[in-house]
DNA sequence: TATGAATGAGGCTTCATTCAT
DNA sequence: GATGAATGAAGCCTCATTCAT
């Protein structure tokens, strides 16, 4: 967030701005490093989960659930990391732990088990993620007023018929 | 875009900082007029290609076709409105050309005259949007190496599926 | 004044911007000149003024009543002087016509003739021309509501008083 | 001043330009404030010692001899006070601490209580802040090479006769 | 010769970063 | 170790001046 001062940062942290620079080299840092931190975590937590269901449909359930969780329950930081997503999306480096890299993996195992038609896990994975993501962004922006945690099933759905093909 | 400076829009377009001034108040209108002119202009091209056909099958196709041929055609603008749209977005106003609306529109229409079974149409629109809009992200990131034109049948199927929910 | 620009002095003279470097090198020449114009005609006049009258309370009753009245005549003129002789009075050279000297001069001669006493002309100057020019500043600012004529008889009685000493 | 910069006022106060944003919100605020400061500061200085005496005679003596040690001690506050008035008179509001409106309260008791004849006590103010000003006036574009503090007696007699009108 | 759009130097202001306390 | 005032680079904007039409 360009908008965003290294004062409100430090004031809504309670801190003076100058303690910022003792735990950071910089702002940029600190933002980019606010950033990882929860995209990694939300990595590893959609990883943890996708392992406990043999099936894909079943991993996307609970993916995307955990998803609609987290956007329900942390709106703030959900948006954060939605809004500045782009500004970080190309630092993120192929050994990190990414969210849509594990779907595009759960996507790839899926097919060569033959459970779902062959096709690019890539463009499977942009699909699922764009399809949650979109409406959680109509959230924020009010176009839907409902949370999404309800909207789950719908989110699932749509999902599992996207990645079959 | 913060990190755009005046003098490189200037630049960019041939002409000295202050000439930008003749045109607009200041620089944050000229972005918004930049991102509201193609927003506009993307929602009624949408919205006169989507009234040349009757079901919303045929709908979908051909707005998501102009997308993907929009997106692989002018990939800079295209960029610049999805990687502005968050700046901007809670400014567009319900009387202004809207491209989610029209989908929205079209999407309830079809339930209207039972095309398509009854659900929230601002929903199935996200989740269109979201599908077009993620795969062209993931383009730009480099994450799919293929332009959008060739995935136009992907993406039509895996729309029709989602709105048929 | 600092707060003019170009612009507003060209279209106040109806005429483009580019149209009156035609007539002066810049802007400050263009105020320069605006000044020295009238601030010499007016020297000028008060001398012609002074020159009718054999004593220094006829001079000083002439020359405070064409104040007067050219300040009520002409008030966006004499506001101008005014507030920009600060800016101006810095570059106004001996040989050039100028209220104060000729008030200054017209004393002096009183002076030798002996009509008032002695003193220093410069001193008196001043005290009379400020108790003219402050109260038509009080009127610029409201802290006066009568235009200047109706003053002129007060103005030159303490004109008169302060000259003698 | 307009021809004054914010670095030029920052070096002058021995910090850099960005300090003075930590105390007022812009450059007319700063400039305003100083204006103000010791506008009002005048005022009250005034105000306290004309108190002190019983007559208006005596009060102008004091006052009047407190604008020449004023103006020769601090010539350089007193000319940007002077310079600068036109700029912000017209901001200056009715409930503000005010030179012209001390001289002018002093003068309408005077009236009152028959120490003066009557006589609009603003056009007596002006005249003898004139009388006053313009002298500090000449002495700074040089017509004049005296301090004012020994003008004192001749201003004060002036000051005197014209009240008295 | 007049127009007014374009130029670009220079001013005001913001804010990431530093550093004395 | 924390604070927050000071720093100063860099951005936005204004406007006197130029110049193609």
């Amino acid at each position: 967030m360009t908008e965003t001062t290294i004062k409100d940062i430090a004031s809504a942290a309670g801190v003076a701005e100058g303690a910022l620079y003792r735990h950071y080299p910089g702002k940029d840092d600190l933002a980019w490093d606010l950033f990882k931190t929860h995209f990694t975590s939300l990595a590893l937590e959609l990883d943890a989960l996708q392992r406990k269901h043999p099936t894909l449909e079943a991993k996307l359930d609970t993916m995307i659930r955990h998803f609609c969780a987290f956007f329900d329950r942390d709106r703030t930081l959900f948006t954060y990391l939605l809004l500045s997503q782009y500004g970080y999306l190309a630092r993120v480096t192929w050994d990190m732990p990414n969210p849509v890299q594990v779907l595009t993996d759960v996507i790839a195992a899926a097919i060569k088990r033959r459970e779902v038609p062959k096709g690019d896990p890539a463009v499977s994975a942009a699909m699922v993620m764009g399809l949650v993501l979109q409406v959680a962004l109509a959230r924020i922006y009010g176009r839907i007023t409902t949370d999404l945690t309800p909207l789950a099933d719908t989110l699932v759905a749509a999902a599992w018929k996207v990645v079959r093909r």
